[in-house]
DNA sequence: GATGTATGGTATCGACTCGATACTTTTAAA
DNA sequence: TTTAAAAGTATCGAGTCGATACCATACATC
């Protein structure tokens, strides 16, 4: 059952030319932090190879829905971010499989369905010693500003975070 | 989460030379009683188009691993088995993903995630009209065999069947 | 019974996935 | 300074997958 709802669900998305991957990484660019839309980071969300990972996003980018640009401090690196056909289009994309099978669940089955997957999936990237990935405002390192005005910060990374960073995806998250 | 989930089990599988579709494929048919083992239902099940799966199972004959043989009554079909070296090998088959995931998780929280499963994937199968599968015991056109010795029968097909039979999945099954 | 339509399956095509391998550039460590 | 590690790209080949067109068989309606 686990692996036939898998299937349909990665299967999901043969919409306006782009592939069930292609979606996927265009909803993990939007939801991810800038510290973590990197090839490298993406490779790890989607478990794929880095290779494989350099070809979805050359196709997104000749589709024009993707910016790659190099980072200053660390010249290997590649940021990514979506252009805004790229925003216009995950916008206006239709719902997903997913969505339709959570959309009709009463909440409380929603949620006890979230804890079941957090506590497996967790438990399963754990043990491959796999990038468990998770909100920032989540995070051992998150360091709330406590008084307003001034931004949140990442201890690890020791930068300041906006409130659109701290609500975003962080490949760095540890669960506080 | 449930899409990363998702493509994680679903793009398990690169092993022995196979893809995983061809996995899932192998260990649908091992599960399927003999009127679910045909082309067309083995696409429902994927939720794949017929020209893929006639791709898949060609594939997957050409390997030895699976054998074709017309039916005699309905010229239009085809059945589906594994060959004895399809057997051998899904038995020698490593551990699946999905099995990795669930092994480690209380027998209570294993009951309580299928129970929503369940629940989730059959209301979309019924809301898209797709076929929602399922054990052959637990249809409502199985009439078990109450004296023992005779088999069970099929009041939908109005044909036996016997014990190995009634534990497998079926296309035609619907919930009592 | 003949005709029309639905059903089950296959063939072919093109874009894309995906792992494997080899490679370059850049950073960090010994 | 040498060495190793990390991030990314290029290329290859087998295979996926939907779309379209097509064939054979079964069934329904006249």
């Amino acid at each position: 059952m686990l692996t036939r709802a898998a299937r349909l669900i990665a299967g999901d998305g043969h919409a306006a030319g782009l592939k069930p991957v292609q979606w996927q990484a265009l909803r993990y660019l939007a939801a991810a932090n800038r510290f973590s839309r990197t090839p490298g980071a993406l490779a790890a969300w989607l478990g794929q190879t880095k290779g494989t990972v350099s070809q979805t996003v050359a196709a997104l980018e000749r589709k024009g829905l993707v910016a790659r640009t190099g980072d200053a401090g660390d010249r290997r690196l590649v940021r990514l971010a979506l252009t805004p056909q790229g925003e216009t289009l995950l916008a206006s994309a239709p719902d997903t499989i997913a969505e339709a099978m959570l959309a009709p669940m009463a909440p409380a089955d929603r949620a006890a369905l979230e804890a079941l997957l957090a506590r497996m999936l967790g438990g399963f990237l754990a043990a491959r010693c796999h990038r468990p990935f998770g909100l920032c405002a989540n995070c051992r390192h998150f360091r709330r500003d406590a008084e307003g005005g001034n931004p949140h910060r990442c201890a690890l990374l020791g930068v300041p975070l906006d409130e659109s960073d701290s609500r975003a995806i962080c490949i760095e998250q540890e669960a506080a």
